[in-house]
DNA sequence: TGGGATATTGCCACCGGTAGCAATGAATCC
DNA sequence: GGATTCATTGCTACCGGTGGCAATATCCCA
């Protein structure tokens, strides 16, 4: 059939069209300047042919590359939901996804995001956390003057480029669902401690036990590393404690299937001994038995966000960004793992 | 810094090096036909400049995009595994890749295929199932020419564009390890019948249980999606019948945590009443309590294979890629989702 | 009917590389 | 010494689009 080297140019269009390469280059690009019935013709044309315009060589005329680069870290099922709707605005305004995760605490960290923007020449970038919230990283990417949007904890200066998660509401309800629960000795597994989002989410469940007067005892906080194995070590090491904690916030829910696990084979019972809180609610804390009360982040919405502001950023500039929304909310979704705290 | 627009072109190389841009072009490309000297001073500029090829350009002029394409259908965490193993082969070789997830039963599935490897031009495609067993969507791309290597459940033809996998070992040892644990009423909870990966597991698995002397009773089948949703529908399908069966086979992890949520919530215990075999092998396996036996499919092997294999025929042609091997065999892993059947 | 305004369209010079072929210069051979 | 050969290097025409500007067509009004 249509082999490779026979793909249609804008030269066949244009031949067949009866017409300049400028003209099909117009309709191309939805110039308002063509004649209906020109446009018609050639469009005709382009049907035929099944051309579609080389993206090389309109990004090298028009220094553009229809690319859009997304970094991350380790993928997760949250970054795939996240990936899946920013793919989708992206193609339906005719750009395409270069992925590029990256390794998070490498040293060569930045020279990789750098070389990244350099070498593929993307029109735009969106930045996934946890690399994301890395300043010397966002250092970097301001200096290569690629247009940027970044997912953040806290809301700091050019919102334009900002997708920023509001922790608080949803941990607060998380905290209060607990604490009207009966639980006052409470645990939580965090990420590493020089994760941003990992500090944020801390402090918002901090200051939602200090309304109920109750403050977060250090021996039921373990540094994780947002992996299961993590989630095992810290829930081993809390659970120990005596007494122990009648409940257990993790800062992501792979820790919170680990401390499921330990307490299962502790013995312990969940939620009847033990209530386990995880966040991000991905469809596996629906799976596990019993299902994990998790704070669930909005992927779809921060996705179409991102994406969303990105396009307008490189389209039209910081102006046009900043009529997007800049912050989204995650919600508590109360299942099965917390219950009552146990009587003494 | 260096802004966007003062990027340094092969130009800017040449006038400072005092030599043509067919000779910038030669060192870039390293040609052996330069002079060592004239080299080095090249070299130099070019480091001095910090000068990196537009690869636009140079795909425009040298017909290639330094882009490799990654169909696939809904991310999941095997195509996550995957995805990671494909990047670092192809990113060491200097190709981008660029992911073009794709609604798997929808109409225009050729029609989308198809324009996305004419619109993006990549060099090569790698197709994951799915997709990548869809004739149709096979045919779409051999039509258009660009190499590929895609995923398959069995050799046909053309060996080198294929990575397959042969169920055939892993499945008969788990049917080997339920029935040594006395199951003989074992069911069976397929993927869509038209898929062949389901089609063969599941062939390989009543093969299995024929050498046992044992058949799939057919009130023992249903058939799923690959959902976790359809894995309870067909549980509950399932486990109605009486006697009931003993032990269920299901063709991915996400149906079998389907099955093992309605078995919790119907009081079966697992594995003392009931045994569950998943298949994939992704970490969330090890998640759940009880931990789910199940096949692992070899997403690292794999995806180094399609790599390679791809490079190799982008770059060199077939039998470049034949030298590589084209069969990866799971693994089963018995854990503690089997046990011995229980005694009516 | 002439002249200017406006809508369409085409010509051509790029964008930043690659590659064929000729040109240059030095080395080798008779 | 002149011819031939080989190693280097440069000239130049692309690759397939975009965009500025001129050219042409059409239309409107006096």
């Amino acid at each position: 059939m249509a082999r490779r080297d026979s793909i249609p140019t804008i030269n066949d269009v244009a031949d067949l069209a009866g017409v300049s390469k400028r003209t099909v280059s117009r309709v191309i690009n939805k110039s308002d300047k063509v004649n209906q019935k020109t446009r018609e013709r050639v469009e005709k044309v382009i049907e035929e042919l099944n051309f579609a315009p080389n993206s090389r060589a309109r990004g090298l005329a028009a220094r553009r590359s229809y690319l859009i680069g997304l970094i991350y870290d380790v993928p997760t099922l949250f970054i795939n939901d996240v990936q899946k709707g920013i793919l989708g605005i992206c193609t339906e305004a005719g750009y395409d996804i270069v992925v590029h995760p990256c390794e998070f605490g490498t040293t060569g960290l930045v020279d990789d995001v750098q070389r990244f923007v350099n070498r593929s020449k993307v029109d735009g970038v969106v930045m996934l956390p946890p690399v994301s919230e890395i300043p010397e990283v966002v250092a970097a990417l301001d200096a290569s003057g690629v247009p940027y949007v970044r997912f953040a904890s806290e809301l700091s200066g050019e919102t334009w480029r900002l997708v920023v998660t509001n922790y608080v509401p949803a941990v607060t309800d998380m905290t209060n669902h607990l604490v009207n629960f009966g639980h006052t000795r409470i645990g939580f597994v965090s990420g590493p401690r020089d994760n941003i989002s990992s500090q944020k989410r801390e402090q918002a469940f901090v200051e939602a036990l200090a309304r109920h007067g109750l403050e977060l005892d250090t021996a039921f906080v373990a540094e994780g590393a947002f992996t299961y194995e993590s989630g095992v070590k810290c829930a081993g090491k809390i659970l120990e404690s005596e007494p122990r904690p009648t409940a257990i916030f993790a800062a992501n829910d792979e820790m919170a299937f680990g401390v499921m696990n330990v307490a299962n084979s502790l013995g312990i019972k969940v939620p009847d001994d033990l209530s386990v809180v995880g966040f991000d609610g991905t469809k596996f804390a629906t799976f596990v038995i019993p299902s994990l009360s998790t704070i669930r982040r909005p992927s779809a919405d921060m996705a179409r966000l991102a994406a969303q502001k990105l396009l307008a950023l490189v389209d039209e500039g910081p102006d046009a960004a900043r009529a997007f929304e800049s912050m989204v909310s995650p919600q508590f979704v109360p299942r099965q793992s917390t219950g009552p705290a146990p009587r003494d």
